[in-house]
RNA sequence: GCCCGGGUGGCGAAAUUGGUAGACGCGCGAGACUUAAAAUUUCGUGACCGUAAGGUUAUGUGGGUUCGAUUCCCACCCCGGGCACCA
C-alpha cells in the first residue's frame, strides 16, 4: 500500500532540503545565459501577505523554474519595499519604532513567503528602510540634485487646520480628515520636484523598444500626454490648441477658474478679426497648455456643452486654417514633475542642508546615509514640517560648506524612491561603494545590447502600470546618462497580473473583513494545492473572486497523480504518446503566454488519460511531473525521488516534443447548411477537396435540408468545416 | 468626469486568423463500493419542446457586416483598475 498524500510533511522536508542546497541561488560567473526574473518587492504591512501576492510570486515562478530546466542561470530575486504611510500611522497608534514593526513585518512576511516553497535567491534579499540600501537612494538623489533635476517649488499640500498636518490624498475622506473630520485646505508648500517632465520625450517614445501589453503601454502614453499644438495670441491671452485649424470657428476664450463666470474682458480673434469674450472655467486645466483655451463649440463636445450653457457664439460653418498660420508649432505634455517631498517621518530624509550663507548644500557623499533618528513622538512641526524638525539634536548641524550653524531639510522622500531603483541593486546588493557595480550590471541587465536590455520579464500588478512604472523608468533614463547603467529601459518585457477579489467580487479589505489569509489556506490544503488553484482559477491578467470551494478540484487533482505513482512501471511503448507531446506543447507555450489556467487543465487532461491506463510507463508519469514542477515543487520532488533519482528534479531538462507526434490522421469535419451545424463527418488527410466534397453532399443528413435544391455555393475549410449556402 | 480593462451554464472558466460555443474544474443528480458514512469510482448535467429520434434557442442589451460572429463595426447598460501624497 502506497503512502497517503501528506503535503505538510513533504512540502517542510523539500523546504529545508532546498535551503540547504542552495539550488536556487543565482550565480555571477556561469557559463550558462542568464535570465532576470523580477516581481514588485512587496510592502510588508502587519497582516502579512495576501493571496495576490500568492498569485504574482507563483506565476513569476513557474516561469524562473522553467527557465533553470531550461538551462538558463536566473535570478529571482526578493526583498521588501518597507517606507511608507501605513507603518508610520501604526507606529503613532502604538508608541513604537517603525523600524521595530517593519523588522517584525518582514520576519513575518518572510517566513510566509518560504512556506509557499517559491525558488526566490533569498541571499539577495534586500530593504528599502535599511540605511545601508537607503544611503543609494540618497546618493542617487543627490545626482538629481547635482544635475539640476531636483528642485524646490510651492505646491499646494492638503492642509488640516486641526491637527497642524499634511494628508496624503488617502487619509482626506469626502474632503474631510479622516483622524478628525474637519474640513481640508489647500495649503502653499515649499517641496521638493524631480523634473520627470524633461524626460516626457524619451519616456513615450521609448515605449516602442520594450514589450509590454498594449494597454500598458496605452495607459503611459495617455498618462504622458503628448499632444502636437500651437500657441496662438487673443491679443495678450495665449492660448493652446491641437486644433488651429478650427479657428475661424473659435467664438470665446476660456482660462482655468473655479467656477463658471464672464470675466469682463473680450479679446480679438487673430483669424476672424472679432472681439469674442474671455471666460473662467474649471475644466480648463491650469497646468497643461497655457491654461488658456480657445473655444470653438461646433468641433468641440465640451466647448458646445460650455457655449450651450452660457449663451456663447456658435458657428456651424467656417473656413478652415492652416496648421501654423496663425502661430508657432509646440510639443506639449500632461505629464507634470513630480512631488517628491514628504512632510512625514517614515521615508528616507531627503540629504540636503540650509544654510543662511550658502543655501541648499548637498550632504557630502561621505555623511551618507542621512539615518533616521529615533523619535518618541511623530507630532508634526508648528508649520506642518516632518516629525524629525522636532529633533534640534538632529536638525541643528554644521554647514559643509562654511562650518557655520545650519539645519537640515526635515522632508523625506516618498514611498516611490525606494523602489525606483531596486531591480538594479539586486544585481549587486551588498556593494558599499557604488550602488551596484557595472560589471555585473551589464551581466545581468544585458549591458551589450542598450535598445534591448533590461531585466527580462518583469511582472507586477495592473495598479502599479502607470506611476510605479513610470517613475523607475525615469531614474534609469536618468542614471544611463550619467553611464552608470547599462541599459536605456530598465524592463525588457512587462506583464500585469489582476486582483483577487473577495468571494463575491468585493474588493478584500481590512475594513470589509472579508481578507484571506494564504497561512490558513496552505495549512489545511497544502501550498502546492494553494498554487495550483490561485494558477487555475481564471485567466492571469484579469481580477477574480476567490472561491474556497473550488480548492479542493487542485487537491484532488494533485492525489490522483500522486495514485499514480501506484501504476509506473518500466516499458517502451507509450500508451499516450500523442497526448503526451500535445500536453508538452500545451503546458510549454501557455506558460509563455501566461496561460496558466489552461496549462493546469492540459496537465488534468493528460492525468485523466493516464488514470484511465492500466498501467503507465516510467516515461509518460515522468514527464507529467516534469511539467508539473513548476506549479507544484513540492509533490513533483517527492514523486520523482521516489523513482530512485538522486538529484533534484528542478535542476532536470524541460521536456521537448516531437513536432510529427502532435497530430492525429483523421480530422472530425463539421457540414453546416445554411450556417447550422447538420452533420460530421470523420475525413482522412490524405483526402482530396474533391472527394471531401462528393462524401459531404452523400450524406443522408445534409440530403434531408437541401429538399433536393442543389447547392448555390460550398465553402471548404479544410480540416475545419464545410459551409453549404442554398 | 477622464484614461485603461471586462461582461459566456447554478459557479470559476475554455474556444488558434471569423469556422462544431461551454474544454478543464467546482456544484448538482443518479448508480457502484460500504453495515453506514467519508474517500474513491461510473454515467448525466446551458435553457425550452419531445418517451425517443430529433428540433428550437443561447455568449450583457439593441442594431449591422458575413455562407458562418463570443470574435469585426455602431449605439447603449453594468462591473473592475488608475487619476499624480496608499503601496
Amino acid at each position: 500500500m502506497a503512502r497517503e498524500y501528506n503535503p505538510k510533511e513533504i512540502e517542510t522536508k523539500w523546504q529545508t532540503e532546498w535551503e540547504k542546497s542552495g539550488i536556487y541561488q543565482a550565480n555571477n560567473n556561469s557559463k550558462k545565459p542568464k535570465y532576470y526574473a523580477l516581481v514588485e518587492f512587496p510592502y510588508p504591512s502587519g497582516v502579512g501577505i495576501h493571496l495576490g501576492h500568492v498569485r504574482a510570486y507563483t506565476a513569476m515562478d513557474i516561469i524562473a523554474r522553467k527557465r533553470w530546466m531550461e538551462g538558463f542561470n536566473v535570478l529571482y530575486p526578493i526583498g521588501w519595499d518597507s517606507f511608507g504611510l501605513p507603518t508610520e500611522n501604526y507606529a503613532i497608534k502604538t508608541g513604537r519604532q517603525p523600524a521595530e514593526i517593519t523588522k517584525e513585518n518582514t520576519d513575518n512576511f518572510r517566513a510566509q513567503l518560504k512556506r509557499l516553497g517559491l525558488s526566490f535567491d533569498w541571499s539577495r534579499e534586500i530593504d528599502t528602510s535599511n540605511p545601508k540600501y537607503y544611503k543609494w537612494t540618497q546618493w542617487i538623489f543627490l545626482k538629481f540634485l547635482e544635475k539640476g533635476l531636483a528642485y524646490k517649488a510651492k505646491i499646494p499640500i492638503n492642509w488640516c487646520p486641526k491637527c497642524k498636518i499634511g494628508l496624503a490624498n488617502e487619509e482626506v475622506v469626502d474632503g474631510g480628515c479622516e483622524r478628525c473630520g474637519t474640513s481640508v485646505e489647500q495649503k502653499e508648500k515649499e517641496q521638493w520636484m524631480l523634473a520627470i517632465t524633461k524626460y516626457a520625450e524619451r519616456l513615450e517614445k521609448d515605449l516602442d523598444s520594450v514589450d509590454y501589453p498594449k494597454r500598458v503601454k496605452t495607459q503611459q502614453k495617455n498618462w504622458i500626454g503628448r499632444s502636437e499644438g500651437v500657441l496662438i495670441k487673443f491679443d495678450d491671452v495665449e492660448i493652446f490648441t491641437t486644433r488651429p485649424d478650427t479657428i475661424f470657428g473659435a467664438t470665446f476664450v476660456v482660462v482655468n477658474g473655479k467656477e463658471d463666470k464672464f470675466t469682463g474682458r473680450f479679446v480679438t480673434n487673430p483669424a476672424t478679426k472679432e472681439k469674442i469674450p474671455v471666460w473662467e472655467a474649471e475644466y480648463v486645466m491650469s497646468d497643461y497648455g497655457t491654461g488658456a483655451i480657445m473655444g470653438v463649440p461646433a468641433d468641440d463636445e465640451r466647448d458646445m456643452i460650455f457655449a450651450k450653457k452660457h449663451n456663447l457664439a456658435i458657428i456651424k460653418e467656417y473656413q478652415r486654417a492652416k496648421f501654423e498660420d496663425f502661430g508657432k508649432r509646440v510639443v506639449k505634455y500632461k505629464l507634470r514633475d513630480w512631488v517628491f517631498s514628504r512632510q512625514r517621518y517614515w521615508g528616507e530624509p531627503i540629504p540636503v542642508i540650509h544654510c543662511d550663507k550658502c543655501g541648499v548644500v548637498p550632504v557630502p557623499e561621505k555623511d551618507l546615509p542621512v539615518e533616521l533618528p529615533k523619535v518618541d513622538k511623530y507630532e508634526p512641526g508648528p508649520d506642518g514640517e516632518s516629525p524629525l524638525a522636532n529633533i534640534t539634536e538632529w536638525v541643528n548641524v554644521k554647514c559643509p560648506n562654511c562650518n557655520e550653524q545650519a539645519k537640515r531639510e526635515t522632508d523625506v522622500m516618498p514611498n516611490w524612491a525606494g523602489s525606483s531603483w531596486y531591480f538594479l541593486r539586486y544585481c549587486d546588493p551588498f556593494n558599499d561603494r557604488e550602488f551596484a557595480s557595472l560589471d555585473k550590471l551589464k551581466y545581468w541587465l544585458d549591458g551589450d545590447l542598450p535598445r534591448h536590455g533590461g531585466v527580462d520579464w518583469y511582472n507586477g500588478g495592473m495598479e502599479h502600470t502607470v506611476l510605479h512604472l513610470l517613475y523607475s523608468r525615469f531614474w534609469n533614463k536618468f542614471l544611463y546618462d550619467l553611464k552608470l547603467v547599462p541599459t536605456s529601459e530598465p524592463y525588457k518585457k512587462r506583464t500585469s497580473h489582476g486582483l483577487i477579489l473577495a468571494e463575491g467580487g468585493e474588493k478584500m479589505s481590512k475594513s470589509k473583513g472579508n481578507v484571506i489569509n494564504p497561512d490558513t489556506i496552505a495549512e489545511r490544503f497544502g501550498a502546492d494545492t494553494l498554487r495550483l488553484y490561485e494558477m487555475f482559477m481564471g485567466p492571469f491578467e484579469q481580477a477574480i473572486a476567490w472561491s474556497e470551494d473550488a480548492l479542493v478540484g487542485p487537491r484532488r487533482f494533485l492525489e490522483k497523480v500522486w495514485r499514480l505513482q501506484s501504476k509506473v512501471s518500466k516499458g517502451l511503448t507509450l500508451k499516450s504518446e500523442t497526448l503526451m507531446h500535445q500536453t508538452i506543447k500545451k503546458v510549454s507555450d501557455d506558460i509563455e503566454s501566461m496561460g496558466f489556467n489552461t496549462a493546469v487543465s492540459a496537465l488534468m487532461i493528460y492525468v485523466n488519460a493516464l488514470d484511465k491506463q492500466k498501467e503507465i510507463f516510467q516515461k509518460e508519469f515522468e514527464t507529467l511531473i516534469l511539467l508539473l514542477a513548476p506549479f507544484a515543487p513540492h509533490i513533483t520532488e517527492e514523486l520523482w525521488a521516489s523513482l530512485g533519482h538522486k538529484d533534484s528534479i528542478h535542476v532536470q531538462s524541460w521536456p521537448t516534443y516531437d513536432l510529427k507526434k502532435l497530430v492525429k490522421d483523421e480530422v472530425n469535419l463539421a457540414v453546416q447548411v445554411d450556417g447550422k451545424v447538420r452533420a460530421n463527418l470523420l475525413v482522412t488527410r490524405s483526402q482530396s477537396e474533391e472527394e471531401i466534397r462528393i462524401n459531404v453532399l452523400a450524406l443522408s443528413e445534409v440530403q434531408k435540408w437541401l429538399g433536393g435544391k442543389n447547392p448555390k455555393k460550398i465553402i471548404m475549410i479544410p480540416g475545419k468545416i464545410v459551409s453549404i449556402v442554398t
